[in-house]
DNA sequence: ATAAATCCTGACGTAACGTCAGGGGCAAGC
DNA sequence: GCTTGCCCCTGACGTTACGTCAGGATTTAT
């Protein structure tokens, strides 16, 4: 298929504007497959491709840069499966919830035939209903699809160098979470903790037993380990993994 | 009910942040009932109840502007149970189009199955499904509500000069409307009338007989339309509707 | 060849908050 | 009554995902 589009047709067809899809490009979301001498950019169909999954991740909540890190790799027809399949059951748990929120409307409406008022508690009720879709994580259901496949294909062909970086990452990670523990609240460096806690599980995060392989593999080319038993690191990566919770549920409330 | 609260606990309680809190006061969103003499918010349970309301037209898709049109009146119990009927409707509607849009991507994924690749064709649909409900202007479905609430009951206490003074700023806008016709596009100018053509409906706006039987009480009030007949008239608000229409596709096209 | 339409990059603005600075108020405990 | 910790306030700058505009180059149709 050798059909090809400038910037404004591509856009049209697929009913978002120009902006959306320059923009996409600068941020590295949408490359167009080429460029003219001139500059313009040229797009495909397998950009159309990419297109409907990040218009979909979008739809269900995703931020750009979460949109960026689930296709971070490129989505071959293997994959592209188990993405529609995640995708699909986001959109049914969303619409699932619209309608339980509805279902509390129509009970509210009742009970304001029946007596004029509304108590508080109902509605405080279906307050917190209506906040709950917006804060869910709707990232870990693809990044956990994602990492898993990715971990169970690349696992075994990280170098042992690399599986050192990590490892010392991790270390000083967790040396410097100890390190705030020890004083005051300082929210700058909670939000610096944080990040590099999120950064180095985007790149490897996996939940479950290939998490704990990686890890140890990572520690084990750590000289500096030497006298640690596997349950100390495992419960030094549980208290940062707390403390890292802790820290993004008062961000939240602030 | 005495009971009221503090910013933070009113917020904790309905699972907003206090900056949310702070800016709906700020833009006139939502008013605390009262304040302290040093200035502490004081929020009551009838402020729960609006927040309701904000909270499910926000995640029904309207902008915060949109809401504040929609709550622009006091919400007493008669209109509370037109309004949750609305925010019922609209929620149903787009649980039902997160399904549509779910079906779709199974269809995606047998073709998949069968051909390892999706035809464009299908891409191009998926993506269009998923924009639907973006681009769904859902602010007409209350303010229609509203409106016509609004309306039949208080259409009969316009005063003759209110009448006068819509007619005049209507006739004003099909005039620039048709001078803006007549040249050069002209995006700003555009974009002004966009927003006179809304500022009005927005005030007065209802569909069908009312709008119109507005509209001709207004005109009839003109001393300058002597000689202008009902079809004349109503031939110029279908070519201004038309118009901005027109101009409003354009602009989100890009 | 010309004109209109479309393309480009750069830059400022917007909506809805998040985050921080700096200072005042409130409530509980001593 | 005093102290302390928590919560409150306003003001201001930053972020995300674009919208809008300026000014100039390229492409397409007549």
């Amino acid at each position: 298929m050798g059909e090809r589009w400038r910037s404004g047709a591509f856009a049209a067809r697929a009913g978002v504007t120009v902006r959306t899809v320059r923009y996409y490009d600068r941020i590295g979301l949408l490359r167009p497959s080429g460029r003219s001498e001139a500059g313009q950019r040229w797009y495909t169909e397998r950009d159309y491709a990419r297109l409907q999954h990040i218009l979909t991740l979008k739809l269900i909540g995703l931020s750009l840069e979460e949109i960026q890190q689930v296709l971070a790799t490129d989505v071959d027809s293997e994959t592209m499966g188990v993405l529609l399949e995640r995708q699909k059951r986001a959109l049914k748990e969303q619409a699932a919830h619209l309608m339980q929120v509805a279902g509390m409307i129509e009970a509210a409406q009742e009970a304001l035939q029946s007596s004029e008022t509304i108590d508080l508690e109902t509605i405080i009720q279906l307050i917190k209903a209506v906040n709950m879709s917006t804060q869910v994580n709707w990232l870990d259901q693809f990044m956990t699809a994602e990492q898993q496949a990715k971990i169970s294909q690349s696992a075994m062909q990280r170098t042992l160098p690399e599986q050192r970086a990590f490892g010392m990452a991790l270390r000083d990670l967790f040396r410097d979470i100890q390190a705030e523990q020890k004083h005051m609240w300082d929210a700058t460096a909670v939000e610096n903790l944080i990040r590099r806690w999120d950064a180095l599980l985007a790149s490897f995060a996996a939940e479950g037993v290939e998490l704990q392989a990686w890890i140890e593999a990572a520690y084990s080319q750590l000289d500096q380990m030497p006298g640690m038993e596997q349950d100390e690191w495992v419960q030094e990566l549980r208290a940062a993994a707390a403390f890292i919770q802790h820290a993004k549920a008062k961000r939240n409330v602030r």
